[in-house]
DNA sequence: CGAGTCATTGATGAGGTTCAAGTGGGGTGG
DNA sequence: CCACCCCACTTGAACCTCATCAATGACTCG
């Protein structure tokens, strides 16, 4: 529990390990060691356990399975995904470069399934090493609060969207989502690609495949967007927030 | 920050502190002090800033208020609600005895509002002091990441129900789920007075008044429960946790 | 007693699902 | 290279669940 990892900095360390550190990596203004110090950062990256890569609807972990680590994407997309009872599934979070995986199982065991959407490349932390580390960087527990709050947060705006809002407005709040995460990182926030299939969405959203797709022709024919199979580009960015923020009227599906 | 406190347990307490003390606290076993050794509930004991009363529909915090502590339930019941651009609000949760409020703000500020559904108190804990406990007490700051963890599985547990399930299952699951948390605290878990207003019921599980009404109706019609007023009693425990997990087929409104 | 709040019940229709058919790549095999 | 199929997606039509609107009832508070 208290056995402090005493490795200094200044270790020697591979070409492949500098290439995947924490350090150099372009998500860790986004991404755990965001904020801390070099020597802390160091020492964040003497715990990952190591670099995974998933094919394209590989699984990363599946619900039941005992909790272990958390994992952060370094790139590709991921979806978690609740399944009940019955079978039923819910879709609760697309994750992209930089977001985290898995706190939802620090209780003990997974609840949710995860699922590369393309190929993708995630760091394990492993969660017992992590905590060990809370105690010595006191910034880095500080953070991950933060993140686990923030994901909270993420989760009611969620429920605020399956609640209350009309297909129209659930589908703007998707997209304007999408673009200022995407801007986050540097990419365009008005022009990029679904990695999800429309069922995926509408799963996501509480509604059907035929609705995503009615919508997209809507609001391509709105003139708000442009859509070539997942290449989406947003004609109208402020048209959308205002649908998104609900300062819009919603028309019906038809 | 690592200014310990370091007075003794054994220190002179007044009858007062010793009444709401976490080790006599009844709830001491669900809320934050689970699982602690004596010594250990007493450092929490002596950085818990307070309890506050709230009458009836007042209101513990608000959306933008900075953050500075969470609140333990120590007896009523809360209900927390999101409020978007457009003034649609949408309840996150309703808490109980044992129950944290506040998470959802550790990332900076408060992101939903927390209100009093009836007379009722809790217990402030200054999370800057928590924060200072952490290190200290290993134990308190596993158990605190478990605490967030569950929040994080419950809500996607709701993202579940709001987008995959009918009314009918919806009610259920609500029933189900107050009965399972009433039998946590002692209570009888097929006899309970909700708390909450039809209202507050539909608004939670994304329908209006008049559904929760028509369902309680129809639930009644069905033999399933008694109802008078808030005071609701589960006559058939069996089949309203078939229709809560879907294994049993969902009738339409009417 | 009247005003106000909360809940019940009925009638109607809108919003989105369901069912069904069709389109259009992208890959594979002949 | 083309024929074929498979899959993801699109589009149309009918249907259904639940929201909306409206009227009424029950209880509380001044």
């Amino acid at each position: 529990m208290n056995q402090a990892i005493s490795l200094p900095g200044d270790a020697p360390v591979s070409i492949q390990a500098l290439k995947t550190s924490c350090a150099a990596c372009s998500m860790h203004q986004l991404c755990l060691p965001m904020g801390l110090e070099d020597a802390d950062i160091n020492r964040l990256d003497q715990i990952i356990g190591g670099r995974r890569r998933l094919a394209k609807d590989e699984r990363l972990y599946q619900m039941g399975e005992p909790f272990t680590s958390l994992y952060a994407v370094r790139f590709g997309h991921f979806k978690t995904y609740q399944v009940n009872a019955a079978g039923e599934e819910q879709i609760t979070g697309f994750q992209m470069a930089g977001e985290l995986l898995g706190m939802d199982a620090i209780s003990g065991a997974h609840h949710c399934d995860a699922v590369a959407l393309e190929d993708s490349e995630v760091c394990e932390i492993p969660f017992a090493r992590l905590e060990e580390l809370f105690g010595q960087v006191p910034a880095l527990l500080r953070h991950f609060h933060r993140i686990m709050s923030q994901e909270i947060t993420r989760e009611q705006n969620v429920m605020l969207l399956l609640g209350n809002m009309r297909a129209e407005q659930r589908f703007a709040v998707f997209l304007v989502n999408l673009s200022a995460r995407y801007a986050a990182r540097g990419y365009s926030p008005n022009s990029f690609q679904l990695r999800m299939s429309r069922e995926d969405i509408g799963n996501y959203l509480g509604l059907t495949i035929e609705s995503i797709s009615r919508l997209l022709s809507r609001f391509k024919k709105q003139g708000w967007l442009q859509v070539d199979k997942r290449e989406v580009t947003l004609l109208d960015p402020a048209k959308l927030k205002a649908l998104a923020a609900g300062l819009d009227a919603c028309s019906p599906m038809g």
